[in-house]
RNA sequence: GGCCCAUUGGUGAAAUGGUUAACACAUCGCCCUCUCAAGGCGACAUUCAUGGGUUCAAAUCCCAUAUGGGUCACCA
């Protein structure tokens, strides 16, 4: 390509065409050239050198050349927004190298669930650990599905498990708006672009008329769909056209695609890696009829002009990537990374499945709310799908979170991986385990204050002496994991409320023979001295233990458990047992110094009333 | 059916051609211990779906088969 005075020249070597083609700057979009005759010519810069070719194939013979410019102003007669405009309108965003920009893009269709959320955290947490935006936006380009309040709802739910969102449809941004519905006048300037550089027509054809073409295709054990000799609107003429829209007949928007079947894209994968599929060569439906485009076309737009960099999304999108990345192409963008995720799944019998928000209650955000189970156990359950490697890494930095770690996509699963509730479960407790008394306190007050409006009032009411029981074997270097998660709380503590404790408490247990009112009010009386340490309290028992011929050596009982009654755990049993209402329970000791003398008291009249029952 | 992807213990998985296949959940055993929980120690895949091939060396690369999943809309 030479220049000559301002003026472009370039050498022409198409099939039937060779020549010389001038333009100045203006003629030039990206790497098309914009003839005055309504031709397009696209430069390819790739290999071996400038080299021009007429796209579109041959013009017909006898025909004229394709006016393309004059069908996208037939087509979108009052589209006058340009893409150019709306590039400026949404600028390159101003970040640092590096910083992703991602988004989270579900149709309204209700409540979040466990998949969703997953997917979701994904794009949340890349982003903003390379101080990136993360950009929610609402695909509700299909108005069948789509329910009432359904942004709000998502939203709610994603502001429950505290992910930070920089953009989205209610509080707004510089790159709205950030729903597909309001989007329609974007999508037909880009629409009329593509017309207009001769990538895009109008079709014509009716329901009736694609089921014959699948038809056919089935019956000729033919691919399916609307691509090649099949896609007759192709090659309509412009008086054709023209014919038509005067007549009122209804059109969707097509690409005019240029791919070969027979050759394959390659094209890396952040998780998957490198992918290579044939090419597409399918005239997708661009926009429809009623002006709103499908996903494929919607996704290149709003991604394009929302400036998003990663773009994360569930893997059933991956065979559709050729015809995404066809569209980039053909507005001559620079396409983002995209990262297909597996999505979560579930085994059913023998077959594994992806995790249903119909079928499957563990999926519903509402099962873990009411259980409550924090949203932080369930993140930090996502992130040890997202990257095995912080489960390690989390268990031997407890202080640390999950902001702090460092997330990477080659890490992720390639195959789906199975949801583990018990897993989860277990990643709770430990969640709970590492928890200050005051915190947990606070954060179950948060629960029960919705669940359980009694034990709420209750533990509302008692502040410090619930701090100080949910404190017992916590902040130690070996906490209890009993707490799974905030309704175990009550099951937990209850006991140590008189409110809460009765005779009713004492109806599971198993009676031993050594279960006595008499040693009790004994120990009572002339033992137990709430001043003592842990030490002394322990040697006490020891002593007193053999008052009533138990064993107050553990191993000497194993030896020759005949000579005694029981030994020293067994008079601890009785104790617990009178105290709490059965066999397990935290640390006695512990136990014992928080309840007061009455409360003792109350409990060994209780006991001994149900023992004589 | 075409195309694409996957397959490592009961489960989630690590290992990127190089000694005995990490780690975690679950299970079982022992220890510690006033019970339970927690914790500590140990057991649990003679082998990475199967069969071939490449290589001094394969879970890892190649080919075939099997199984599972996804996708082929004016749905997302």
């Amino acid at each position: 390509m030479k220049i000559i005075k301002n003026l472009f020249v370039i050498k022409i070597n198409a099939t039937k065409l060779t020549g010389c083609i001038y333009f100045n700057s203006k003629m030039l979009y990206n790497n098309y050239v914009l003839l005055p005759h309504g031709q397009v010519v696209r430069l390819w810069t790739l290999t071996p050198a400038p080299e021009v070719r007429i796209l579109l194939g041959q013009p017909k013979k006898g025909s004229e050349i394709m006016d393309y410019k004059k069908l996208a102003d037939l087509l979108y007669p009052n589209v006058d927004k340009t893409i150019e405009d709306y590039e400026k309108m949404y600028p390159e965003r101003n970040l640092s190298e590096g910083s992703i920009v991602a988004r989270f893009a579900p149709s309204p269709t209700g409540r979040m669930h466990m998949g969703n959320l997953f997917a979701s955290f994904i794009p949340e947490v890349f982003s903003h650990q390379t101080n990136g935006v993360f950009i929610l936006r609402i695909e509700d380009t299909d108005d069948k599905r789509a329910i009432e309040n359904g942004t709000e709802l998502i939203l709610e739910d994603l502001k429950a498990y505290k992910y930070r969102i920089d953009e989205d449809p209610i509080n707004g941004g510089n790159y709205g708006p950030y729903i597909q519905s309001q989007r329609k006048d974007i999508y037909s300037a880009f629409g009329k672009y593509l017309v207009s550089i001769g990538r895009a027509y109008p079709c014509f054809c009716s329901e009736d008329e694609i089921n014959k073409i699948r038809e056919i295709q089935t019956e000729k054990k033919d691919r399916i769909g609307y691509y090649g000799k099949y896609a007759k609107c192709r090659n309509l003429s412009y008086e054709e056209i023209e014919q038509k829209i005067k007549n009122n007949e209804p059109w969707v928007l097509r690409l005019k695609s240029n791919g070969d079947f027979n050759k394959k894209i390659i094209f890396k994968d952040l998780i998957k890696g490198t992918i290579e599929i044939p090419e597409n060569d399918i005239d997708h439906v661009l926009i429809k009829s009623d002006g709103i485009p499908p996903y494929a076309f919607a996704h290149v737009v709003d991604d394009h002009l929302m400036r998003v960099t990663h773009v994360t999304r569930d893997d059933s999108y991956i065979s559709s990537v050729p015809y995404h990345l066809e569209i980039w192409n053909a507005f001559g963008f620079k396409a983002p990374k995209y990262a297909h995720i597996s999505p979560l799944n579930k085994k059913e019998g023998e077959t594994v499945r992806k995790l249903s928000k119909r079928k499957d209650p563990e999926a519903a955000v509402s099962f873990y709310n009411e259980r409550g189970i924090p949203e932080e156990a369930v993140k930090l359950y996502f992130a040890t799908l997202l990257n095995s490697n912080f489960e390690e890494w989390y268990n031997q930095n407890p202080s640390l979170n999950i902001n702090d770690f460092r997330f990477e996509f080659n890490k992720m699963s390639t195959s789906g991986s199975l949801f583990d509730i018990e897993k989860l479960i277990s990643i709770s407790k430990t969640y709970f385990s590492r928890l200050k008394a005051s915190d947990l306190y606070d954060k179950t007050l948060e629960y029960l204050n919705t669940y359980d409006k009694d034990f709420y009032t209750l533990l509302k009411d008692n502040k410090e002496y619930t701090i100080n029981v949910l404190n017992i074997e916590r902040e130690v270097p070996r906490p209890r994991k009993d707490i799974s998660c905030y309704s175990d709380v009550k099951k937990e503590i209850s006991f140590m409320f008189d409110e809460l404790f009765n005779i009713d408490d004492y109806k599971n247990l198993e009676i031993k023979k050594f279960y006595k009112s008499e040693i009790l009010e004994d120990y009572f009386e002339n033992v137990y001295n709430k001043e003592d340490d842990k030490q002394d309290w322990f040697n006490k028992i020891k002593e007193f233990s053999v008052k009533y011929n138990f064993c107050p050596d553990n191993k000497e009982y194993k030896l020759n458990p005949e000579k005694y009654l029981g030994n020293v755990s067994d008079i601890c049993e009785l104790i617990r047992v009178m105290v709490t209402g059965r066999t397990m329970s935290p640390d006695l000791y512990e136990i014992l110094k928080l309840l007061s003398k009455e409360s003792i008291n109350k409990r060994i009249n209780l006991f001994k009333e149900y023992l004589n029952i």
